[in-house]
DNA sequence: GTCTATATATCGATAGAC
DNA sequence: GTCTATCGATATATAGAC
């Protein structure tokens, strides 16, 4: 901080990150500019350029900051969770609380952006865009061999697909419980939104409910024939 | 068709709005051009603006020609459903197998489109342009009413607000299961893909497995408090 | 490190000939 | 109804002064 010309010097970087994250929550990375993220962030236009390179680095740095963070506490729940089971195997609820209770955790973070991030994060499982994809995945790689070997050696009698498929569809039911009433308003002005603290146990006890349903029947009928069934 | 100068005459509408589903869909909105959409569907660049005026209205069109059918269908569904009770409540499940039942119909015709559709429209809940919203949110506003006046009948113990949170959370896992691995494959590779006629069962399983979860507690503890109790 | 000015490309939309 | 040509706005990115 001893040179000159740099007025608001380490500051810049974060406040492009924090209005690039809020920008692209609210309007998606197409639809948002370089001259909306400098404006909100009251830097010059260049100053994306000089600091990442590129728009596209610049999305990879609004995930890669948080993401960070947010992997590194999934796994140290589930650690956490493993040691208290001492060497028993963990109960399939411990295993769903570690990683969706963490991402939840980060989702009620209101004042520190965590908020934003988690409703973009979900969106963003879903993007189009071929190397947000490429780049999420290969952060996500390490957290998601971890639990799903957990989950493997805490229901070994369930067909390891029907875990896989279990897991996505609680990533996508979480996704909407992140999105909630700001995502469509199918229902409209029925959601309690006066207490959002309830969210975290309404998923959670849905999550588990549908982690712990029959499995289907191996025999795979059309929708007609499995409706016309019984 | 007695007129001069239409060489393709009413075929023209069709493959743009053939294409710019398909392009929506593996790009996004903002993302496809018109250049894009005209191109594949080998028309002239103009004939979006003479067919649809805009290219907001096309968005609109490609989603509307779809969403007719199946909200009709999934009312039908539940017409019959009803009518097969002879005036007793309806089951729950009879209740969710009409409304996503139907969407995984729609969702396994990839010949016609459906697919492609299905992932789009998934994928537009949680949309950041506005009009597109405000547009989903009135084609949906009687199949939800009718939809959430049968839970509310058939589930008369529970909170209305939980029954539409738990929809809430089912649309976001039917999303998610639609999307499927053409979504972020966080799952490398070890999805069933041979057999995607399994599908229907694994999500209905786990929807209803969620649906009948217990009620969480009406106490709203937060998230560390939840997980260090008991 | 910040800033202005600008290069270069692509966007949605439309006027007007056929 | 189709087509060419083009307008005007806006995008990302960068060169070069300070």
């Amino acid at each position: 901080m001893s040179e000159t010309n740099h007025k608001q010097g380490p500051e810049t970087r974060a406040r492009i990150l924090d209005a690039a994250e809020s920008l692209f929550t609210t309007h998606g990375f197409e639809a948002t500019s370089m001259r909306m993220i400098t404006g909100q962030a009251n830097v010059n236009l260049a100053a994306v350029n000089y600091h990442f390179g590129s728009k596209d680095a610049l999305i990879q740095e609004v995930f890669r900051r948080r993401l960070t963070d947010l992997n590194r506490r999934r796994l140290a729940a589930l650690e956490m969770a493993e040691r208290a089971a001492e060497g028993k195997p963990l109960k399939p609820s411990r295993i769903v609380e570690a990683f969706f209770g963490v991402s939840l955790d980060m989702a009620a973070d209101t004042e520190g952006g965590g908020a934003t991030f988690m409703r973009l994060l979900g969106r963003t499982y879903t993007e189009p865009n071929a190397f947000v994809r490429q780049f999420l995945a290969e952060e996500y790689a390490e957290v998601v061999d971890r639990f799903m070997g957990a989950l493997y050696d805490a229901l070994p009698d369930v067909p390891r697909e029907e875990i896989l498929w279990r897991f996505h569809f609680m990533m996508g039911a979480m996704s909407y419980a992140i999105a909630g009433t700001d995502a469509l308003r199918l229902f409209t002005g029925d959601f309690d939104d006066k207490d959002p603290a309830r969210l975290a146990p309404r998923l959670m006890s849905f999550l588990l409910g549908g982690l712990r349903a029959p499995l289907p029947g191996l025999q795979a009928m059309d929708d007609s024939a499995r409706r016309n069934a019984a």
